[in-house]
DNA sequence: AGCTTTGTTAACTATTTGGTTAAACCATAT
DNA sequence: ATATGGTTTAACCAAATAGTTAACAAAGCT
């Protein structure tokens, strides 16, 4: 093991190591000794710092989670003009997810495969997303005519759908588009403008 | 156990068995035991049938894709101007992951843990979807000044993301907005409609 | 130095889980 | 009735995997 890897945090090296597994293979794929060794260190540390893999897996989801969710919050209840709140959730989500590409499916997927217990027990605060600004805003434009008629939750759900399910289906985009990793962060890139160009088009009155 | 259980042929009821547990657990997550047991059957049965776990599975993912990407190949591929083949796409393809909203997920998923091995073994000939008639047919669009110019990929990726993401969410979309299953296929159902006119509000010159 | 706390390991245990076996069951043909 | 062949089961096995223990090493403290 190099000097690199022993002189940073144990800890941190293992919680590092775990994003990588848990992410990749979810809870139910994930082994801990696929941990330990991505880590460089042995299995009963793992349990030394994190009782069980339930405890570690709980850590990780939960950073992951509060890495996607919170900035949606702050996002959406900015006092901002309509469009340029549009343009700027593109443009920062784009960036958080980028960095970490497989995030969204990884939460997605663990919550459906078990959604009471995340939906309740961590969707509390400041986790839990709340859009109603965000609606208010939009259903107010619709009503001073400002912006076609649209139901606020379809334009919402429009949004995140465009700027998150590219991310989701990246390994088929890449093998179907015949791209490269390169090129895939080039296309995502380039829709931090497309994107909200599409929707301020679509509601031109 | 009920008689309308009994009478079913013993193959299917394992496969439809098969097929709710490994959607829901996914493969990694999934128990031969819990698949027998929502079966109605002994364990050792499942392994009669079916020799082991992976080729279970492969059958109920095979089933699954079949179910999801060979149609969308004859929406893209069919004689039809874009904007009704837009509107087509969105009714056909929401009916069909309407009666099986986790099917996206799952299925994504798993080409995610597995992108070689699926998207080599798994995606030959009509399996493969193909886009390319579709991208011609908007660039001609374009080019003709007919619809605003846009990148053919990108009004693409929009399309399938407004269409498919929601189904992905449904579990914090229907917490989120405090809404039942059956308000969200309302939901979904009116989207069929909805995501079209989005597109092609969109799209004007 | 000696003592205590913290970090680390190899070896072990317990449990889960995919898969097997041999026997029982049951319908049907002879 | 009974032999036959496909179907089903209870009991078992082996491999994988989460978690434990006990010994040891390193670092801090008096």
């Amino acid at each position: 093991m190099d000097k690199s890897q022993k002189d940073t945090n144990t800890e941190q090296r293992i919680l590092e190591a775990a994003k990588k597994v848990f992410v990749r293979k979810g809870m139910a794929g994930a082994r801990m000794q696929d941990i330990a060794d991505e880590a460089g260190i042995n299995k009963a540390l793992l349990h030394y710092y994190f009782r069980n893999k339930e405890k570690l897996f709980e850590m990780i989801f939960t950073e992951a989670a509060s890495k996607l969710f919170p900035r949606i919050n702050q996002l959406f209840t900015a006092e901002l003009p309509l469009f340029e709140k549009i343009e700027r959730f593109c443009h920062e989500y784009i960036d958080i997810v980028k960095s970490n590409p497989y995030l969204p499916l990884f939460v997605l997927n663990e919550i459906n495969q078990n959604p009471e217990h995340f939906l309740q027990k961590f969707w509390k605060g400041e986790h839990k997303p709340n859009p109603t600004h965000l609606l208010n805003q939009i259903a107010e434009e619709v009503q001073r005519g400002t912006i076609r008629p649209i139901h606020p939750v379809n334009l919402l759900i429009n949004l995140v759908s465009m700027t998150i399910f590219p991310f989701m289906a990246k390994p088929m985009l890449e093998a179907n588009l015949g791209i490269s990793a390169d090129q895939f962060n080039d296309f995502i890139e380039q829709r931090k403008k497309e994107i909200p160009a599409f929707i301020i088009s679509a509601l031109r009155p």
